[in-house]
DNA sequence: CGATGCTGGGTAAGCGCTTACATTCCGAGC
DNA sequence: GCTCGGAATGTAAGCGCTTACCCAGCATCG
């Protein structure tokens, strides 16, 4: 408290916004013992706790906790004071002692099938992005495909006492399923549904955005198509199947005259999956893929058969992953609303941990359905003569 | 203790792994009430605690910490029966609660720059499995970059008290250096360095790398050599544009016969200073890019001058992204070690906390460059006769 | 002028764990 | 038979916060 007298004697600068000065590597004057931090910080350090700022202030700890959590009302000048304290120690709140106490945790877990597989990533960057102006933290957590593995992690977010978890996995096996229907915390579906359990979720129109992808070739005079699936464990990949179907059967063309081929998602399989159309007879005019991934592999497939693409062959991919305008041709395919998704999942989630500490009403919880958007490239064009 | 006789009383099923009769919806059998999870775990309930879970297995709440922590001999009927009210009651122990207690929080922060970049984020996810496979979660903290969310984002990862911070930050500026120099916890640098700050960092050895595509081109007879360089955030930027020099130099070409450009690091960065590169005369038979996006731009701008890649301008990536074997021609580039460099940034972490805690010896701050390797594909050809 | 209401701030009770220390229970050694 | 020692367990003291509750001080009002 006399240390605080300098400061208290020239009230310039906004308390809002005290500058430090900036400590020099090498005290500069080695008599000015006053106005030192105490404690460096270092990683070996006991951190400054709130008794300590408290005393420096000359307040309880209880009004420096009012202070630092704005809920009730404190003195201006009391608040000022209590500010410089915690400037002075470099005072850092502990997230454990709040949680503990009561506080959410501010934290939100993500969950994830498969961070390597670009959409993923772009997801996982737009949900960031979206938690982040919330004043919310993500923890990261990559189940790389092994749903053991994403079980094991959805326990590991219950016990860092998350306040919500978002799962973004591909297919929501019969685990998952078990431990949502009683998860200890809010969970929100993105990109995934699992059925049987009433959690909200927000996926992409699956089934009309691959229609989407069929007109367009139909459109353009396709007749012969050939289509690529997912794998067996991807959700959407039927859907997107049935969406196909479904446009060319409203153009007349039955679904046997439908060339398939299923695959692995990524470059490789679509490879393998677009050379086995090339080698049917009729040969395919148009391929569509099941995601930007596979349709790269077919582009490759089809420059490898001395074919042109779109010359001789069409191709539609799915996603609209950055790579998809990088390859030449550019590639011709389906944006899913990656950035809307995320805002949906994010304030959905907030919405119900709101809900649940008895601000807000508890929607019932919903599936929604965003619409695709069909994204022309160079990769489909009319039909050879 | 009187609903455990049930299960006393049936001693068929393996402790370890109890089949939990799958809760319906509605309660199938109202009378059988002894055998129903006490709590449900929904959302808003009060979680399972120690003390209930102590209250079931009829032991002191201290056992059944030593049983779950595993730090001190328990008698194994003893251990039998906690972890048997364990799993009865679904107890999730409270991460907060261990933290506050003392243990670390098994929590390490990410810090990227911007997870935009197609190369972060594969860095992400290499980190990410490391830290995974080491029992650590990750909190992610993308900057975006923006140097100012950087350092909010460092408050935030220090008042979460996470045991280590790993920065990925692509430039670190002042404001990253004065909190650093007081960091809380451990810090390890990957892909960057701050000047002045003994912190541990790993980086890839970008003057050699950059020399490895130099050398590449010189070999394969290319005279006249043009380089797209980085934004000025970019501190490899410049290490790699001297070993460039030093390579041609070794050739015996000067500096001055060098045709640099500047640009961001993006594609259409790329394209728009490989337009300026391409319009000069001579002409560069071969464009060493900052990067792999800025060597897609170049590829671009090449095809839309009317010349051919390798055939007139051979080009060289550098990072070895996944995009760069999915464009055609297919990018030669320099990839860096990603998994080595997380890896080594994991470990060096890990060992920096146990030291802390008094386990094992304090290493000194050390910089290790981890070599790069040149993958030689499609882009790269020798110079037009 | 004393009762009343209101406001800012102090006191202390937890939150759910870990762990130092105390206690109990044994068998071994005298 | 009694003490001693060690292993297994219980007891309780925090860890750093938030917050319910209480109290002092002051202005207002009858």
């Amino acid at each position: 408290m006399q240390a605080q007298t300098a400061t208290e004697m020239t009230p310039d600068a906004d308390p809002a916004d005290p500058v430090v000065p900036a400590d020099p590597v090498v005290p500069a004057d080695p008599t000015e013992g006053r106005r030192r931090r105490p404690r460096a910080g270092r990683p070996g350090q006991h951190p400054v706790t709130i008794a300590e700022v408290a005393a420096r202030a000359g307040v309880s700890i209880a009004t420096v906790s009012r202070v630092l959590t704005n809920r009730k009302p404190v003195r201006p000048e009391t608040r000022r004071r209590v500010l410089e304290a915690v400037d002075e120690l470099d005072y850092v709140p502990s997230g454990p002692a709040r949680a503990l106490a009561g506080s959410p945790t501010g934290m939100l877990g993500l969950l994830m099938t498969d961070l390597t597989q670009p959409f993923y990533t772009e997801l996982a960057h737009a949900i960031e992005s979206e938690a982040q102006a919330r004043g919310y933290t993500l923890i990261l957590a990559n189940g790389a495909g092994d749903s053991g593995r994403e079980a094991a992690y959805l326990d590991l977010l219950a016990q860092r006492r998350v306040d919500g978890i978002l799962v973004a996995s591909r297919g929501v096996t019969t685990r998952h399923i078990d431990w949502l229907r009683r998860a200890p915390v809010e969970v929100v579906l993105v990109t995934c549904e699992a059925p049987g359990v009433p959690l909200p979720a927000i996926v992409a129109a699956s089934h009309d955005g691959a229609a989407l992808a069929a007109d367009h070739v139909l459109g353009l005079g396709h007749r012969r198509i050939g289509e690529i699936v997912g794998p067996a464990v991807s959700a959407s990949s039927p859907e997107r199947h049935a969406g196909v179907v479904e446009a060319l059967a409203r153009a007349g063309i039955p679904e046997r005259d439908l060339a398939v081929v299923a695959c692995d998602g990524d470059v490789a399989g679509g490879r393998t999956a677009a050379e086995a159309l090339l080698a049917r007879t009729p040969r395919p005019t148009a391929i569509l893929c099941y995601n930007d991934l596979v349709a790269v592999g077919a582009i490759h497939a089809i420059a490898a058969a001395g074919l042109s693409c779109p010359g001789d062959v069409s191709v539609v991919g799915f996603d609209d992953i950055p790579i998809a305008s990088m390859v030449s041709p550019a590639l011709t395919t389906v944006a899913q609303a990656v950035g809307e998704m995320a805002r949906w999942a994010v304030d959905r989630i907030l919405a119900q941990i709101a809900a649940n500490r008895g601000e807000g009403a508890i929607e019932p919880p919903e599936v929604v359905r965003k619409p695709c958007r069909l994204v022309i490239r160079g990769s489909t064009a009319a039909p050879p003569a």
